[in-house]
DNA sequence: CAATTTCTTTACGTATAACGTAAACTTTAG
DNA sequence: CTAAAGTTTACGTTATACGTAAAGAAATTG
């Protein structure tokens, strides 16, 4: 019952069995050692893949990345980054930026969302509010006859892209 | 200068102005109009497509939703949602469970973001930290001797998605 | 007014992602 | 021994978001 560091590589599962098991196909499987995202398996008499629970683990630390919305080869970079230094030495400084980088592209992606969330925040409110929400912003906002007013119309928002167009030329 | 309720509505751009401004191409427009994204423009002499500010503004917050990241058809949902609503009164009810669930959408992409970053500065922080950062979690983490003993490996994390595998079964 | 340039529609093409599926054959299990 | 499972090779698929070409009509410009 007990795990040791042994029972942990011992390659005693074929490719349907980790499929079942993670809940991938063998095709995917495949496809992931293919792209690089698994290393080669052994091989039974140099045919049959052969894995052990440390793959098992290795599998599902793939498939939580993508629940995290990574691309496969987004994952790719993070386990490369994970194993490109062997000694841990050499590009110590070179692996600490590049997460660094990662995550700062992760805050920025955060940011959108969030900025979406607002605008849908917004429409709620306004559902929740206004009796005619036919109203500022949406659809009908441009129509709006206070528009020449309103700060989400005329402010920074919209001069910074449509600039040179909103400005004179008014006719 | 002072821009009037009915210079927003005024068809005076065509459609090679529209995409020059908003910086999109002509055929990108024609296929959002062609999705539903915008409505069908008045047609000069009923050939050639004219836009006025309005659906500048319109254009305008299309690529603003999508840089929250969202795809065309669910901007086109958004969109939908906007102006099903002639009266305010039928499916307002309706409409506000829709926003709600596309809120709850991003909430749960966010968390999932947030989840990926505490992944990240994870590994910052090993990288920071540990002298020989070979170190668990990463490509290492299933080799790790400590596994038996780590929470990472054998705490909740795992046992959700793999328990029928790895309870018993140890060989 | 003639020459460009900018439109129009129709329709096939492209690129990437992440696998699916079929074929033809070999291994392994019951 | 036969069925089930595995192997490689390679083409197919679905979806998204346009690109591009063709062929002709309309608008602008010198």
């Amino acid at each position: 019952m007990k795990n040791t560091k042994r029972d942990y590589r011992k390659p005693v599962y074929r490719i349907g069995d980790i499929a079942r098991i993670s809940g991938i196909t063998a095709r995917t499987i495949r496809y992931y050692e293919e792209l690089g995202l698994l290393r080669e398996p052994v091989r039974k008499d140099s045919s049959q893949r052969l894995y052990s629970k440390e793959d098992l683990i290795h599998i599902k630390r793939i498939l939580q990345l993508k629940s995290y919305g990574l691309t496969l080869s987004e994952i790719k970079e993070i386990i490369t980054l994970s194993r490109d230094d062997p000694s841990g030495q050499k590009s110590r400084l070179r692996l600490l930026m590049d997460y660094r980088k990662k995550l700062r592209e992760a805050e920025e992606k955060k940011r959108k969302i969030e900025d979406y969330m607002k605008e849908l925040q917004w429409h709620i409110e306004q559902l929740e509010k206004v009796r005619d929400f036919n109203a500022c912003p949406g659809e009908e906002c441009a129509r709006c006859e206070y528009a020449d007013f309103c700060e989400f119309v005329n402010g920074n928002e919209l001069k910074e892209t449509f600039s040179e167009d909103l400005k004179g030329d008014s006719m």
